[in-house]
Order: structure tokens, then C-alpha cells, then sequence
DNA sequence: CCTTCAATGGCACTCGGTGTCAAGCAGTTA
DNA sequence: TAACTGCTTGACACCGAGTGCCATTGAAGG
């Protein structure tokens, strides 16, 4: 009768823990402000000590960014998912599209995070640069995708600045809205603009 | 007979004491890296404690980043110095061009300032940080230039966002190159494909 | 000569972050 | 039940970044 669920009780209960600290750290930071929260008042509200903490997370803001960890290659993934035929700006607009979605999905938690994180200087810097990093992966994929050179074409890390520009400038609208506006709706409008240079390749 | 030449010894004391201290730290930093650098280090290369070191600079990565300061606004007053009926392509090409210049200029040290900041993920990180206001800066006079309502058109934010993208690119090849490339052809290349959708506003 | 003011150095302190070690506890084997 | 193993935890010491405070110095100025 299920001796071993697959998953052991220890892991159960390190994902337990994990939540309580993410939970509190995030009820906190968005009270009191960033600054002002010490990693101490966090791991003591989580019940554990500052030093279980740091087993859980790198820094105090990766308790905040971590949720995106995945989301990079996550886009990767998608862009490498779409038909070679396809046009770049159709491919990378439904890669930032199905982003957006994941986001709009538990908008619950998700917008209360990223609003956090667009208004706290310390926190958008880590954005950016994880932001930074999903660059190079979509400018990989690209090239690779177009058997273009990355050494000597600009067009892929151009192409992946520019939808991460979009993407950043839909997110902003959308947690500036309180999730109001229509990601898909932005998403559109944004790539629409874009379009032009992204498809000028020939 | 000039007896105050506008600037008192103690302003150029203090400049100077600045510029021991900044050169200190490029030395340091490019030699054993960034993170195995100590402040009380770098303070004593230039012959001064710690505690004045923090009153020349707001952190460790600021001497570094620092000359990057004013090149933000610098960047704006580009732009609004450009005439109206400019297509904005042609101005935010113009834009970055002017900065890539300054850059060129005095290659010997901003080459170098820029090679530690790209490979140094705390610099890279402060300098993301920069650029984010930078974008801010130009995607409002753009909008102040196109009579556009940054509220609700998503092209101010957009257009500055890729003009930066054009830039972020040129950089990397630039410093890349160890200065060997061309920053006006790396910027005409990058601005040739950006540009359809710069200008794709009627 | 005396005053004023800015720059400095030293010191104590807080906080983020890490290495280390001993203790607690689940699961296993005899 | 006892012993062993492996993982998680808390406590402690420690380092470096960054700040507040105060006493000292030295240049400028009356």
C-alpha cells in the first residue's frame, strides 16, 4: 500500500519549508518595503534560522526571483517547439505569449510578485539579469534555427533583445493594470510594432 | 591675476584623489577579479582608508560603473537635439552613434572599463541597471518628440528599448573585438535591421 | 593669531552571506 | 532494542560591504 510514494517524507517536507519561507518573504517585502525586512525577521516568521535559510535560497532576493528560474529556458524551449518555416516574429511572439500566459495563469501570486519585483530597484536589477541571460538563449536558438552565425550576424541578438523589449514592456502594462489588460491583447499590439524588423530578413 | 581660478585646490585635491582611487580599482579588479578584491584593499592601493573610499563612491561596482553616469542624459539631450521632422530612426541611430563615439575616443581606458564591466556579472548587472533608466529617459522624449502618450502607446517604450538593444549588441562586439571593429559600421549594420520597425509609425 | 569648514581616519555597528560542527531524527540492518 | 547511516537543522564564528559618529588635521580667511 504505497510504501514509497516516489517521494520520500524528507522531500515532502523540504518543499513545505520552501513555501513557508517564499510565503513569508513575500508577505513581508511587500509590507515593509525591501530594505527594511532582514533575512533574520524572515527565516524567524518561517520558523527556521537565518542559516536554513540560505540552504533554501542563494540571496535575499532569490526568494522573489526564483520563480522565474525556469521561465528562460522555458522560453528556449518554446521557441525551439514552433515550425522552421514559421516567421521569426510569429515564432517569438508565441514564445513571449506562452510566457505571458504562464503569468496570467496563477495571477494571484504571480502579479503580486512581479509588481514587487518592477518596483523594487534591487529586484528589477536581478530581473534584468536574468532577462540578460534568456537573451543569449533565445539569440542561440535563433541562430541556430536561421544556420546563421552568431559571431558574425547581429540579427540574433538583435531579434531576442527586441522580443525580451516586448516582453518587458507587456509586463509592465499588464502589472501596471493590476492584470487588468489582456496579456494576449498587449502581446499583439507590442509584436505588431516589432514585426517589421524581425521579418526583414531574407 | 587669477586668484581664484574658479576651482579651489581642495576640488582638485579631492578630483584627484578620486582618480587614484578609480585607477586603483581598475588595476585591482581586472587583475584578481572582482569578487576577491577587498574595498580596504583597493583603499589602500590609493592611500586612503576605507571610510573615505565610501565617500567617493556609493559601492564597490560604482568605480567602475560610474563614468557611465551621465552618458544617460547625455543620451537624451542626443536626442532632443535632433531635428523634429528626422525620421526616429535616423535620431536614435544618431544617439548611439554619439555615445559608441565617445567610447572610441578615449579607447585606452573605456575599453578596458568596458571589458571588466561585460565579463563581471555584478558589473553587468549595475550596468543592465543603468541602461533600464536609460530606456526610461529616451522612451519619454520620444514620446514628448511624436506627441505619443506613453500610457497608452507601447511604441515610445519599445522603440528606445530596441535602440538600446542596438547598442547593448554594438558594445559587445565592439569590446569583443578589443576595439578592432568599427563602432559607426557595427552601429549602421545593427540600425539596418531595426529600422523597419522604428519607422513603421505613420 | 584665531576661527571656520571641509576632508580624513578610526571605531563601532548592522546586515548579508559562508564554513564548520555537533545534535536531532528518519529509515535500515542485525 | 541497539547500532549505523544519511539528511536536515541550529548555533557559532567569521568575513566583507556599507553606515553613523566623532575627534583630528590642515587649508582658507578675517
Amino acid at each position: 500500500m504505497s510504501p514509497q510514494p516516489e517521494v520520500t517524507m524528507a522531500q515532502r517536507k523540504r518543499q513545505l519549508v520552501a513555501n513557508e519561507l517564499s510565503e513569508a518573504a513575500l508577505q513581508l517585502l511587500a509590507l515593509k518595503g525591501f530594505d527594511t525586512v532582514t533575512i533574520d525577521e524572515i527565516a524567524a516568521t518561517a520558523g527556521v534560522s537565518k542559516r536554513t535559510f540560505f540552504r533554501y535560497f542563494a540571496s535575499k532576493e532569490d526568494v522573489v526571483v526564483q520563480f522565474l528560474a525556469d521561465m528562460g529556458t522555458g522560453m528556449r524551449a518554446v521557441l525551439a517547439s514552433r515550425p522552421i518555416e514559421e516567421q521569426p516574429s510569429a515564432s517569438l511572439q508565441h514564445t513571449v505569449w506562452v510566457s505571458m500566459a504562464a503569468c496570467a495563469d496563477h495571477s494571484d501570486r504571480a502579479l503580486r510578485v512581479v509588481q514587487l519585483i518592477l518596483r523594487t530597484p534591487a529586484l528589477r536589477a536581478r530581473f534584468l539579469e536574468r532577462q540578460d541571460q534568456w537573451r543569449d538563449d533565445l539569440a542561440a536558438e535563433l541562430a541556430q534555427r536561421l544556420g546563421l552565425d552568431p559571431d558574425t550576424d547581429l540579427y540574433p541578438q538583435l531579434a531576442a533583445g527586441m522580443a525580451l523589449t516586448a516582453f518587458d514592456a507587456v509586463l509592465q502594462r499588464w502589472s501596471g493594470s493590476d492584470g487588468a489588460e489582456d496579456p494576449a491583447e498587449l502581446t499583439d499590439r507590442a509584436f505588431a510594432t516589432i514585426a517589421p524588423a524581425l521579418d526583414s530578413v531574407e
